[in-house]
DNA sequence: TAGATATGTCAATATAACTGACCCAAATAA
DNA sequence: TTATTTGGGTCAGTTATATTGACATATCTA
């Protein structure tokens, strides 16, 4: 039993030195891409969550990214001035923006997803849909608890 | 089958923002921890790699972080002069340096390794045992693709 | 012996985060 | 209606972590 939990242990302790490179892997390669634009990782995550969450709030990109708001000021002014994202004033709550991708954002989404798809789309390809459907569900138990 | 591959592409994409949230929720817990003894992620990651690899000479180090040598010396430095780490001269090559963990380096890596497990426990313990071994399939790929 | 390798260090700079102190406008509670 | 809270924005200073470039030293290998 011990044996079994000792185990577990090492299990645990691989994931964390695993999730180290699959994150910095993710978010790495497109370095070249945003360096076109003056942008750097900050400004991608923000980008890709205004993608996955079209029309969030600053408030909530600030609960998504859980950095202050003095710091996502510098990346959403940024990319505003870039025409990256536009931010559309709120018609139930006039005080809230809600952000979108521009034009321009979408183009450069693509090409950022595009160049991360290379190395993630083949052990998704590889894996059977069982295993992608219980690799999020590990994943999203992670983030909940 | 558009369908289905523009599904695919939205699992990749919710992968991507989930792998953000599961690397920051996994890295920045033990944050308090870290900050009696003034360190960082920077030292937390390297103090990782160490008890998984442990006898790692500096440039396997250098390799598995992906940083110059410039930035890792910074961290190694704080790490000896705290007593967390020992290097030791190499026996068939006296050039490289192997590295340990020091009594006080295990003591800090369990009080980091139990504030990360309370979170990602109940995560592998939810899951049935193959799906555990499916997730760590799938990480893998990423990394070596 | 010449060159490559492993490690260490100095200096300057960039990025992305932080704390703290303010500001305005709009919504909401008293 | 007035007071307070909320959503958003900004200035200034600081810290953590990374970078490039130059250089030094010891040791190994051809």
């Amino acid at each position: 039993m011990r044996d079994l939990l000792y185990l577990k242990d090492d299990q645990i302790k691989d994931f964390i030195e695993q999730i180290f490179y699959v994150y910095r892997e993710t978010y790495s390669d497109p370095k070249k891409i945003l360096k076109k634009y003056s942008f750097g990782t900050a400004h991608q995550r923000t980008i890709h969550i205004i993608e996955r969450n079209a029309g969030i709030t600053v408030t909530g990109l600030l609960k998504k990214l859980k950095v202050t708001k003095q710091s996502l000021n510098r990346v959403l002014r940024d990319l505003i001035k870039n025409k990256t994202i536009v931010l559309k004033k709120g018609e139930v709550d006039s005080r809230q923006r809600h952000i979108y991708l521009d034009e321009k954002g979408k183009i450069l989404f693509d090409e950022i997803f595009l160049e991360q798809k290379k190395k993630i789309y083949n052990a998704f390809k590889n894996s059977d849909s069982d295993s992608v459907i219980k690799f999020k569900n590990v994943l999203k138990k992670i983030i909940n608890e």
